[in-house]
DNA sequence: GTGAAAGCGCTAACAG
DNA sequence: CTGTTAGCGCTTTCAC
């Protein structure tokens, strides 16, 4: 280790200027051959890189942002931080912000409960000299908010919103494909009578999934029997409640897909409370792969989001957005794939 | 808003230089009154302040870093992304981080499996001209991986290790005063058969929880019935597994510790299958307070550690550590305390 | 008390 | 293809 020390103790990184006179070079050639500009002639470069690799060379990206001038402060606000949609998230943002040099400035909208606090709140971010912001869901389903992002013109991204319109830009991932898809799943497993636990009601995905399904039951030329459709709340009882009322009927269905994976692991819990075997006796399918998903036995087959994903393109939206003009040309709202992940709780009927 | 806005539309901030303009005086008095180092006459500084407030100014963090010299780069390794733990230490870490001008790397750890595997993720950090490493459990309880940690030297604040010794630094929390403390709170409430559900064998933090469970139990002078001490794996099924043993026997407990809240979830679903309501027949209670504790019902009375307070505190104990030479008269393991969630799973008894 | 100069490490603009 | 000259916005000397 050849590294040098400062008073402080802290190890010295090198710098370009070093790496430039180890090469017998610029510092531009140096800079060049970093950021793959034009072509520097190979020669030069190979003698730039080994330099680089002999001095364990790394840009200084504080350096590198600052002298660029091109680089964002984001902000990211969200009202749930023990969630583990939100570490996802913040996972993809910041591995982006860091590749494109931007910075993730987090904001705790958590004391956002009553509508008189929403002006304090936005002043916080629209003061604090950020670039732009992105909103997380439940967050971005927020009407007042939304509009009072709006009113002050700093520019959003929002994840997962109610809908695809309005002013800024917005990314979601595709629930009615997604639920059509989950139900599909369970008709080429030979289910007929299956149950549906639709979320809340205020929330547009719940219709969304729900529209899915009917869509998938539609084309398969299968009834949707409405007793075996039940309205719940997202949550792990409304789940069990729902299923409690289906598992309680004579003609009980041989699959119950519940609108996330909550209410599936209630449908679990009241399937239990009736004496039935998962899967063996009835299929449980949910939606959104939480931890609660894979935690419970046994364990759930669902839908899983590309959660980290969103992050990352959001940034890249954000970024996008701000830096340009004109819009023109741009899918401003785009969506994403999901993936259906099997795991223990469907099983082939006869 | 008498922003200048630059020709690729971002918004300009103002900068030290029109604030010293504006108030009439150098950009070192701004940022002295900024840095609230030696004191400026009153007069001055109000001018200042006056300046700064009309600009709507904003010290640009990346400016002051660099030229301050002090901004370190911290990763943070971890091996499940999709965590709420981990959302809440990063929301710690990264604000502390943001305060400081330090900047906060992610490294996904997840592909370690095999131990062969340790080497060239190691490399991948220490080769990241990172100036120390935040390791997050499950990771800081690997030997292997921590002592190739310490092999290549990298300073590391090791969060919820399994010991509170070894050559680096790190944050816990006090497992066993807390699960002592919440053994009274149901000793308080009437509860004398007790049950507890141990977690994994190879975590330390099993074996502390435990140890507290029998303190209180011996301080209250209350017998432990070894049937109705049973271990798990820390998964929900072993929760379960581990409850439909006590709750077949003909003296079942009036309350089950379960030493985390998957395992909870899972004694709670097997009072279900017992047919016993949950707190009215029996109370249980967990420890995290994980989502899942309020996702479930009846929502679950648990023990909640200051996981974001680990995270912002962890980027001051590996700043600290990094800075001095000197590590004496300091904390290198200083230890948080917790505090219990009441919920709706105990009920007093008579 | 306050200011002027120099530079943190890098990249943009223009030369050559 | 490569080097030179300027800064990015701030803080650190060291003067006054």
């Amino acid at each position: 280790m050849a590294e040098k020390i400062s008073k402080s103790g802290r190890r010295q990184h090198a710098t370009i200027k070093e790496v430039a006179e180890l090469a017998g070079v610029s510092q531009m050639t140096v800079s060049r051959v970093l950021n793959r500009r034009d072509v520097v002639r190979e020669a030069t470069r190979a003698r730039v890189e080994e330099a680089i690799r002999e001095l364990k060379y790394r840009p200084n990206l504080l350096a590198r942002s600052l002298a660029g001038g091109n680089s964002l402060f984001i902000g990211m606000i969200f009202n749930n931080p023990s969630n583990s949609y939100l570490s996802e998230l913040l996972i993809g943002a910041m591995n982006r912000c860091r590749e494109a040099g931007h910075h993730l400035v987090l904001e705790d909208f958590s004391s956002y409960k009553e509508p008189e606090d929403v002006d304090e709140l936005v002043g916080r971010v629209s003061g604090a000299g950020l670039d732009g912001i992105l909103v997380v869901p439940p967050l971005s389903e927020d009407d007042l908010l939304l509009s009072k992002l709006d009113e002050v013109g700093i520019p959003c991204v929002l994840i997962a919103p109610r809908t695809r319109s309005g002013s800024g830009t917005s990314l979601s991932i595709d629930d009615e494909a997604a639920a059509k898809q989950m139900t599909e799943y369970l008709i080429e497993r030979g289910h007929k009578r299956i149950g549906f636990v639709i979320g809340a009601e205020d929330q547009i995905s719940s219709h969304r999934r729900y529209s899915g399904f009917q869509m998938a039951m539609a084309e398969a030329g299968l009834e949707i029997d409405p007793d075996l459709v039940r309205r719940g709340r997202f949550t792990y009882r409304s789940g069990m409640e729902a299923a409690d009322r289906m598992l309680d009927m004579a003609d009980a269905p041989t699959a119950i897909f519940a609108s996330n994976d909550d209410m599936a692991a209630g449908v679990i819990a009241s399937a239990f409370r009736h004496g039935k075997r998962v899967p063996e006796d009835i299929s449980v399918v949910g939606y959104d792969d939480t931890p609660i998903a894979s935690a419970i036995w046994p364990q759930l087959t669902t839908v899983r989001q590309p959660i980290a994903e969103m992050g990352y393109q959001s940034v890249d939206l954000l970024a996008s957005f701000i830096g340009d003009e004109d819009q023109a040309g741009k899918d401003l709202h785009p969506v994403l794939d999901v993936a259906i992940i099997e795991r223990d709780s469907v099983k082939r009927v006869s």
